[in-house]
DNA sequence: ATTTGTGCAAATCGTTTGCATCTGA
DNA sequence: TCAGATGCAAACGATTTGCACAAAT
């Protein structure tokens, strides 16, 4: 049972949001946006979220929405995760925290930040700075 | 510094650790061993060891360069990494340790395990065990 | 009117597979 | 001999690109 949605955003409040990003509302971004960010949070692919598309009667192509994932992760809307070479699975949350990795079946899970501490890290090489630190904790299932 | 390569194994030695993990001592088995442990720690793409096994003269195809790496993978002898989606990096250094990943450039560095100390770890969820935590530091270059 | 976005199909890229042919033990 | 290994080329799956057309401001 998926999470129900207490969700459905208004068009105008997913209008507003896009433009406050600097992107137009178009119709399809629009869609994908409200398809998204109606449930909580997960992990989808490219292609889950075009057959999701279609099985919504959004009419929109591979290419939009390659598009649209890349250009809401650029924003901060998503976050792009990808562990092993299966694939980009975009993550609604784009907040701070890391994942299991269900190794079996490829499938991702949100750690919530707190349950994960580390308490040191090395220092980055000069000339750099960390961008992010990710932790995957693989499992056997 | 970088561990000084006293290295290029003799043949024998390279195939007494072939048979030792139950792979047969093929010409290309051994060469492709001999060019990947010669030197000290390296991530390598798996074009990366064709084109240098190439331009050492041995001739080996890309379906037995990925064969290979994935058997000594399986082994134990490589570990696999992968971080975005540009495909995998094969690591000589097969033992428990983390990654510093140059954004820009693509580049991955080894993290000696024991500058990266994780506190506190969430619970396997049941019916699960960890197989290995990776933690990639992300940096902006 | 301009600028920006979209769709389609072809093109890439890394990786895998099928299968006939070799090779090591 | 013969299971196991290799090479080649075709097949693949995810993602990107080029370009003409459509939509948003």
């Amino acid at each position: 049972m998926t999470k129900q949605k207490s969700n459905t955003l208004s068009d105008s409040e997913v209008q507003q949001r896009l433009r406050a990003i600097g992107l137009r509302p178009t119709r399809q971004r629009l869609a994908l946006a409200t398809l998204l960010f109606a449930q909580g949070d997960r992990h989808v692919s490219a292609d889950d979220l075009f057959k999701e598309a279609r099985a919504n009667g959004i009419a929109v192509s591979l290419a939009t929405i390659y598009n649209t994932l890349h250009e809401f992760t650029a924003k901060g809307l998503l976050r792009a995760v990808s562990v092993d070479s299966l694939g980009t699975y975009f993550d609604t949350n784009a907040s701070d925290h890391h994942h299991f990795f269900f190794e079996r079946s490829g499938h991702l899970q949100d750690i919530p930040k707190n349950n994960v501490h580390i308490s040191s890290l090395p220092q980055a090489p000069k000339g750099t700075k960390v961008s992010r630190v990710d932790v995957v904790i693989r499992l056997k299932d």
